[in-house]
DNA sequence: GAGTCGCC
DNA sequence: AACT
């Protein structure tokens, strides 16, 4: 006898229970992030500037609704042809923008407080969401080392997160994710299905329409 | 044959 | 679904 399904749902999504843990290896942390929020606008805006949003294509031809960028030494794709991480931004023929020290020193002490200290995350994939935008259920099997958890930190307006299981038919929590908090899953989580339903309209006091959402991952 | 970070 |  754990707690149940509909105790955990309650749980997770009350922002005065700090730390949350949704089952072996998930944990979500209620306003992390909110203590390094002048640095990491800044330099998040600095990244954005050198390698700007944009919505990529699937392997199935369609265009997705959550534009995106990253930054770090490999950054997560898709298009035509497929999955995968690369150094270099098709876009401008570059290397991805460095990772800021702000956001790898949020990623690793995130990931420490959810029980993952040794974190060295190599890339962060930073997507960005305006009303309606959404990311299907679908899991992070891209990396090559899956003993390293998924970072996953929101800013700006609110989404609702599905966080499934190892099968996609498996049932769903659903999380209330804000500005601020950070869900960390790895270890026997590290393959779950996960996705963000459509955006609800709204307005953020610092960024406007848009979520942002800021996935760290160790990929090489 | 299985799977799909999409669509209706 | 159209492709891997």
């Amino acid at each position: 006898m754990g707690v149940s399904f509909m105790d955990l749902f309650e749980y997770a999504n009350d922002e005065s229970m700090r730390k949350v843990e949704l089952g072996p290896g998930a944990v979500m942390l209620h306003g992390f992030a909110l203590s390094d929020e002048e640095a990491l606008l800044t330099d998040l805006n600095a990244v954005v500037e050198q390698a700007p949003f944009r919505h990529m294509v699937t392997p199935g031809g369609h265009r997705m609704s959550v534009a995106m960028t990253n930054c770090g030494s490999l950054g997560w794709l898709t298009d035509r042809t497929g999955y995968r991480y690369d150094p270099i931004d098709p876009e401008n023929g570059q290397p991805w923008p460095a990772m800021p020290a702000s956001l790898l020193k949020l990623a690793q002490s995130a990931a420490s407080e959810a029980g993952f200290p040794a974190f060295t995350p190599d890339g962060c994939l930073i997507n960005r969401y305006e009303p309606g935008a959404k990311l299907s259920l679908h899991q992070d099997k891209d990396e090559k080392d899956l003993n390293q958890p998924i970072v996953s930190v929101s800013l700006g307006l609110p989404a609702i997160f599905l966080f499934g299981g190892a099968k996609r038919a498996d049932k769903q929590l659903q999380l209330h994710l804000n500005h601020g908090d950070v869900v960390v899953w790895g270890g026997p989580a590290r393959l779950f299905y996960h996705g963000i339903k459509p955006l609800a309209t709204g307005e953020h006091p610092r960024l406007g329409r848009y979520r942002l959402n800021l996935t760290f991952r160790k990929a090489s």
